[in-house]
DNA sequence: CTAAGTGCAAAGTATTTGCAGCCAA
DNA sequence: TTGGCTGCAAATACTTTGCACTTAG
C-alpha cells in the first residue's frame, strides 16, 4: 500500500499510457512480500479485474520493467520472478538452496561498478543484480 | 583443446559414465569462445556425431552444471547459455540488450562478499554471478 | 551383467504475437 | 480523435519426460 501511484504517475507524465491493467499490476506487486510469478501476479489482480489476460500481465511486466519500476529474476527451474522496486535501489543475495533473499546496499557495490565503468564503459544496473549463495541455514545443512 | 579431460576423469573416478555424448558436449563448450546456447552447442555435437539427440545435450548440461563442469546463464530473452567453468573463477557482466558478456574477476567482488559473510553470515559464491547493466554500444544507441 | 544413459517421440511449460476493437490523453 | 493498449486465440520457443533399447564400467 506504498507509494507506488508516485512512481506511476511519473510515467504518465513521461508520456506513457497508466492503464488500470498495469496499475492493477504494480498494485499486485507491492502486494507480494518477496518476488511474485507471473501466475501470482495474475490471480492477484484477477481478484479485482476478471477478465484481465494473462498476455497482457506479461506485457505490463515487461513496460514496467523496461521503466525500471520492476526487477525481473530468472531462475534455472520454473517461471520468472518479479518484484517491485522500492524508493531505494538495492541489491538482493539469494539462498540457492531455499530461495531466502537478503536486501543488499548498493553501496557495497561502488567499487564493482566504477571498475566496470572505467575498464570496459559497462553501464552495470545493480540494482537488478542477484547475487547466488548459501544462507547461514543451509550452509550449515549441506556441510 | 584444453584439459577438459582431467575434469571428466574426476567424474568417471567418482562412479559416475563418462559417455562419448559428455565428452562432445563439454568439447563443444570448450570449443566456444564464450556462451553458447543449446542449440550452438548441439551443432557443433553432431558434426562430430550426427545422431546424438537434443534432450541428450541438455541432459548432458544438467549433468555437467551439477558436478561443477559447466555454468549456467538464463537471459530474460532467448535460451539459457552455458560454458566451460575454467580454472579462474570469475564472474560476468552481461548487456540487457545485445547479451554481450565481459568477464570480471572475483577481484572486484572481494568487499561485497567480505561484507555478506561479516554482516548476514551469507556466503555468495559470485562465480555464478551476472551483472546486468548496458554496453557501451547498447549505452550509446539508448541515449 | 546391469544400472545408468541414450534416442525417439511426444508432451509440458513459459512466453510471445497478430489482429480487431477499445480507451487514455 | 487517434495511436497506444487490450483481450482473445493461436503460435512459438524452450525444456522435460516416458519408454524401450544400448552401453560403460
Amino acid at each position: 500500500m506504498s507509494c507506488y501511484r508516485t512512481d506511476a504517475e511519473a510515467l504518465r507524465a513521461a508520456g506513457y499510457r497508466l492503464t488500470p491493467q498495469r496499475l492493477l499490476v504494480l498494485e499486485a506487486l507491492y502486494h507480494h512480500p518477496g518476488h511474485a510469478t507471473v501466475d501470482e501476479i495474475w490471480a492477484r489482480v484477477r481478484e479485482q479485474h476478471p477478465y484481465v489476460d494473462l498476455s497482457t500481465v506479461y506485457r505490463s511486466l515487461q513496460f514496467l520493467k523496461e521503466h525500471g519500476l520492476v526487477g525481473e529474476f530468472r531462475p534455472a527451474h520454473g517461471p520468472a520472478q518479479y518484484e517491485a522496486i522500492r524508493r531505494r535501489p538495492h541489491a538482493h543475495a539469494v539462498c540457492r538452496e531455499c530461495g531466502t533473499t537478503i536486501e543488499v546496499p548498493v553501496a557495497w557495490l561502488t567499487e564493482l561498478v566504477e571498475r566496470l565503468a572505467d575498464g570496459h564503459r559497462f553501464q552495470a544496473e545493480v540494482d537488478h543484480l542477484s547475487i547466488p549463495g548459501l544462507c547461514e541455514r543451509c550452509a550449515a545443512k549441506v556441510h
